[in-house]
DNA sequence: TGGTGATGGTTGTAGCAACAACTATTCAAC
DNA sequence: GTTGAATAGTTGTTGCTACAACCATCACCA
């Protein structure tokens, strides 16, 4: 079994994305420490949740959407839950599971943290692109997910917005 | 202030592109602590060191080249260190720096890594795309890392294999 | 020469994530 | 109904990263 190496495109290509792997979270987690006191996967669960109907969600169906496993899932909402911004209840239907919603607090939370993290978004993303470079994004972006996230579980949340929903599997 | 939020395009491209950035990271990474007990990080930093002059760098540079603390470093290093993988000595022209070198068994680890890292990389980002999608990526991964990496840090390896080079600032 | 600030690096401590072990509930089969 | 397997979640342990404190050396300059 020989090795396919890279050849100068790929590799150059490559290069970079391993560069935007590298810093991008790093830049959307600060801001969001920063200026919000939370961690891009505490905002992402909250935003979740926000999202959700009766901004309520099973732990489970949380987990897949934000690629976590529920055990980082349970001490992640713990913590939450201490600052008062999820509550965590019985789920009525099953006794096993367990139901996490958006406090008052919470969703006042998501409010005032979503225009600095859209805001970072658009500056280091967004608006350092062309319109047509996004459309080019969204479609490379969807390539490479289909080998990632088959099931689309990251961005299912997405599809309410989107305008050309894939055929049903 | 207001807030410009994102149309749908945005929004699709973003959330698509954000799923890359949480799911990509971790494939790598299984790879490599499987077929080599080595995290993402510690290859790259093998890598770095195997690609420089004498496979040997300055502490310091390192940690740029590899958007780490040199804390950070200092401890990976010595991790690495006791593996046998790479050797620290002091820096003849400055008493103040220390400098890593990859020792024999350290280089004849990269390049076993080496070809199932790239299959990776060819399997979940290369292959899923077709020769215009590079190309096009390529720019679009530059035209970010413009704001997140103005001084091309972590390219800078990557500009000895570019063929159309920047022009000089 | 001898202070002062800046640079280069290491070590100790605290917090978060992965993994494993455990409890409790449900479902299916007999 | 009772046993066994699967599901849902929590809790404890280990390892890595960020942050802070620390030491040594260099460069500058009075």
């Amino acid at each position: 079994m020989t090795t396919r190496w890279l050849d100068d495109t790929e590799l150059a290509t490559w290069v970079r994305l391993a560069a935007v792997l590298e810093l991008l979270p790093g830049v959307l987690d600060s801001q969001l420490r920063r200026d919000s006191e939370l961690t891009h996967f505490e905002y992402y669960v909250l935003a979740m949740l926000s999202e959700a109907p009766k901004h309520t969600l099973r732990m489970t169906s949380l987990a897949q959407q934000t690629n976590a496993t529920l055990p980082r899932l349970s001490h992640v909402v713990r913590r939450l839950e201490d600052r008062g911004l999820v509550e965590r209840f019985p789920c009525p239907e099953d006794a096993r599971a367990t139901n996490a919603r958006l406090t008052a607090k919470g969703w006042e939370k998501v409010r005032e943290t979503a225009p600095g993290h859209v805001a970072t978004v658009r500056q280091h993303v967004i608006d350092a692109l062309t319109p047509e470079q996004i459309t080019q994004l969204s479609a490379i972006a969807e390539s490479i997910l289909s080998t990632l996230d088959p099931d689309g579980n990251l961005t299912a949340l997405y599809h309410r917005y989107d305008t050309t929903p894939r055929p049903d599997r």
